[in-house]
DNA sequence: ACAATATATATTGTGTACAATTAAATTGTA
DNA sequence: TACAATTTAATTGTACACAATATATATTGT
């Protein structure tokens, strides 16, 4: 192994590690407010996708979320119990589960309404810089997601 | 809720989602590498902080991994049973376990010394790209960590 | 029609991840 | 010296995350 083999497998030149860091890091940061509301991260974000488009089945919200049913049956049955969205069959196709923000689901968005714009002051990173930013991870998930 | 506040909820302008996308598709990337080693993801950044420093105890290897004992304590336990590293009880302070790589995992660096760069093929990510983004990263980090 | 194949979700098992608690050892201080 | 406070790991409990498998339903080919 010569130097630039071993110096590149050192924790802080890994990309990979600061993404994995970052990530971890924001999500902390999400937690108080998620958590005053019984969510978590994963379940906010399976919201947020609700929020856009009510009534997707399973695997449209994994293709989306980048998440399988082993994730999302489990996630979704709690926030079921939780009174947030229902699980249908669909009668056309007995296969198919269907996921429906209860009332109570879709005026929980309004509680979240400022929480990006509280993001972004907590994270204190700049509009342009975070544009940038979501720019390359967008390209490097295409260029991963393509091969 | 404002049209603003709206479209700042929906999945694809999270900033927050595309950093927690990347860091799982990346680490969907190293398994087959890591797995035909027997290795996790979080097992192998472990061990390239020990690589770079040998016998850290548990508090500093959680320090540079920002994980705790909660997650380390059994992982590590994994890596011994693999005989990767051994955990010793310090003497001068009975409360610390130093962690040590054995000759085994001391040679595994070795099967790993071309895989930061395989990885770089596997994403199709240009160097000067690559060092803006952990740049931005790291710098987002920071601003968050010293919160 | 019906066997073979494909699809959608659920289940099982392993491994993080982290908050909260516990237990043991050490340090600070009256 | 005693003893309260602190520190370090380990443990407990909950919730992802994902590979592998199972199960039920739907589709396809003959």
């Amino acid at each position: 192994m010569n130097w630039d083999e071993k110096e590149m497998l050192k924790l802080d030149n890994q990309l990979c590690f600061a993404l994995y860091a970052c990530s971890k890091e924001i999500i902390t940061l999400y937690k108080p407010y998620l958590n005053s509301q019984g969510l978590t991260y994963t379940q906010y974000i399976t919201l947020l996708v609700l929020w856009e488009e009510d009534g997707l089945n399973i695997s449209e919200l994994g293709n989306k979320l980048l998440l399988d049913s082993g994730t999302l049956t489990p996630l979704l049955k709690k926030l079921e119990k939780s009174q947030l969205v229902e699980r249908v069959r669909d009668r056309d196709d007995e296969r198919v589960v269907k996921v429906y923000l209860t009332e109570k689901g879709k005026m929980l968005q309004e509680t979240f309404s400022d929480l990006p714009q509280k993001m972004f002051w907590n994270t204190g990173i700049q509009v342009e810089e975070a544009i940038k930013l979501k720019t390359m991870l967008n390209q490097l998930l295409g260029n991963i997601r393509k091969l």
